[in-house]
DNA sequence: CCTAGATCGTTATTAACTATAATTATCATC
DNA sequence: GATGATAATTATAGTTAATAACGATCTAGG
């Protein structure tokens, strides 16, 4: 899951440039026609932004889909496998391997509701809520980094273009 | 790949409203926390972005990647796989079946270069050069549509943001 | 009551994408 | 000419996503 980024800057660093290359120098490669989409910024710097988040939460034993759970049950105690599903845009079967992880790292409890005894009652621990308190303070501050150099205006016309178009669908 | 939302609209429409689970109404799930950071509204648009994009790509045949190499091979002709993969940020190896994908389906060659024999040239035929004419032109229009309501100042900020994102790395 | 249909969590399976090590052929350099 | 580097490839494994199907349980209509 972690991407590898700044590999063209690597290969433009390491050419010794002889004779016999001198001519042939690889000129970078062209992208004027993706560039023209939006989608195409938006894999890369998702790429980014994901990878720096990867490498945040692995100290923490978290990947980006057991964050956003243990996010989400601590935010919203008791909640349903399904609900949680929902919340998270993911299928109810690549749910139960998450939360699985989750029950067996005693961040959260399975809890048998008796008004509907299909459903369990996700709640966090207390090592859960600690955990995740270390994890969103982490990822916060690594973001605010990451994105320090915008300003509060581009930042908010960014988020809510994002948000926008998360709302249509 | 393609990733299903607006399940979250699916549900709250589906609901009777007896009189028995009329008390515990299924609230939405919050989330608060997640959408502090820029990130999470990244992945989500991204998701729909994705999605739209590779319905897109579908009756002409091909997936965001193989979309992505052709469009670069068309626009750098002749430029070699090791090149490619840099551009497209993937490793080498998970390059291989893709230009196979573009071969075999005549959309590009792998030519021999004779200054260097361990490199390939990789071109597009012209079936190749005339899809990539219906497929971009298809990328944005549908990405055209999905934007409209934006104003062009919003867009160039989002889009100033993502780049210098993947500029940083 | 009680049967039919829906929902919840689960298993199994498949596909797509990503990452790493190792191999072969070729090139560059000393 | 030997040594090391590079290009493409093979093999492999890990992560994520999507679908079908099942048992248990709930809900609704007759």
């Amino acid at each position: 899951m972690p991407q590898i980024s700044g590999k063209v800057a690597k290969r433009a660093a390491g050419r010794p440039a002889t004779k016999a290359n001198a001519a042939q120098e690889p000129r970078p490669v062209s992208d004027k026609t993706l560039r023209k989409a939006l989608g195409y910024h938006m894999k890369r710097a998702f790429n980014v932004i994901q990878t720096d988040l990867s490498e945040t939460l692995k100290p923490l034993g978290l990947r980006m889909l057991t964050y956003t759970a243990l996010v989400l049950i601590v935010d919203n105690p008791g909640l349903s496998q399904s609900q949680l599903a929902d919340a998270m845009d993911i299928e109810r079967p690549n749910l139960v391997v998450i939360v699985d992880e989750l029950e067996q790292n005693e961040l959260i409890l399975r809890e048998r509701v008796p008004s509907d005894r299909r459903t369990y009652a996700l709640n966090a621990t207390l090592a859960g809520r600690q955990l995740y308190e270390r994890a969103v303070a982490a990822v916060l501050s690594h973001e605010a980094r990451l994105l320090a150099r915008f300003d509060a205006g581009q930042l908010e016309a960014t988020k809510t273009v994002l948000q926008s178009i998360r709302a249509e669908g």
